[in-house]
DNA sequence: CCTATTTAGGATAAAAATGTCCTAAATAAA
DNA sequence: TTTATTTAGGACATTTTTATCCTAAATAGG
């Protein structure tokens, strides 16, 4: 559905975002260590994430990746885009090159439908939505997540 | 969503459907061009799905793939489960190893959903019904598929 | 200014998916 | 029985995706 690297991207801001209204920054190191991704891997994938402007750098000692509140208002459809592009919501179930309501698929219509729905999902889903379910110990990005200390 | 090689084989199958009231057995050679595959790539899928009991196959002079009536009554979820398996309809959104009900990622419930409704589609669709569509000329499986002579 | 720290980005490497080639096995017909 | 044809299957090649490594650039603080 989404490749693995964007699954990472996901993860990655989403942790970011859960975590940068302490006003601190996070390195490349913490945040693949918590969503549990390889480093230098999860170091490009925020590189692009910053280029596409879903979350913010800044070099230096002290520095690290944050993210803003005026991009955590933004759908993780925005994710998908910077990381694996928005083919999977437009292109056809069958891998058709060519395939469309004039000379459809034998699946087009059924799967017209599913993508319809996924990028819906994507697109009604906010950044901030998914950070604050994990702030509030609704849901979880790893298998022994930091727990707020008492 | 799914993979490559999962297409071929939904097209490849739906071709052979297509073709086989005509009680005529089909080539590799004849399948690959049809629907736009490479020709030993398709032969490898063919037998896969040959060993999965989806379409059958014939050695020797004459011989060739084919599908039988009780095979084109099968779901295309059998397709998929044959070559990419079933993990794409079971697996964490984020890609987490461990998501659960009791534990689950962020974007578990809308996810799980999205998944649900695709299961459902694959299911629900068989093979005969995407070949009638194709055989009715309500629907093509290539750019130039071949019409019907007069 | 100098040093330490952190992201940026290019060059490579490893793994997975896709694709090819060759020989073996089965089968039908001459 | 021999030959031609077609699938089966193993070995190998290529491409794409995922992952690593090294140096450059930026920046904060001493």
């Amino acid at each position: 559905m989404i490749s693995k690297s964007c699954q990472y991207a996901l993860r990655a801001v989403v942790y970011v975002a859960s975590k940068t209204g302490e006003n601190a920054k996070l390195n490349v190191k913490q945040i693949a260590r918590e969503i549990d991704a390889p480093e230098a891997f999860t170091a490009k994938l925020l590189q692009t994430l910053n280029k596409h402007n879903i979350i913010t750098s800044l070099k230096g000692p002290y520095g690290g990746f944050y993210i803003e509140d005026h991009q955590t208002a933004q759908p993780i459809l925005n994710i998908v885009h910077a990381i694996d592009g928005l083919q999977v919501f437009s292109a056809c179930g069958l891998g058709l090159k060519q395939c469309s309501e004039k000379r459809p698929c034998p699946f087009h219509n059924d799967y017209k439908t599913l993508r319809a729905k996924m990028l819906h999902t994507f697109q009604k889903i906010t950044i901030k939505k998914l950070a604050k379910s994990v702030e509030d110990g609704y849901s979880f990005l790893s298998v022994s997540s930091t727990e707020r200390r008492p």
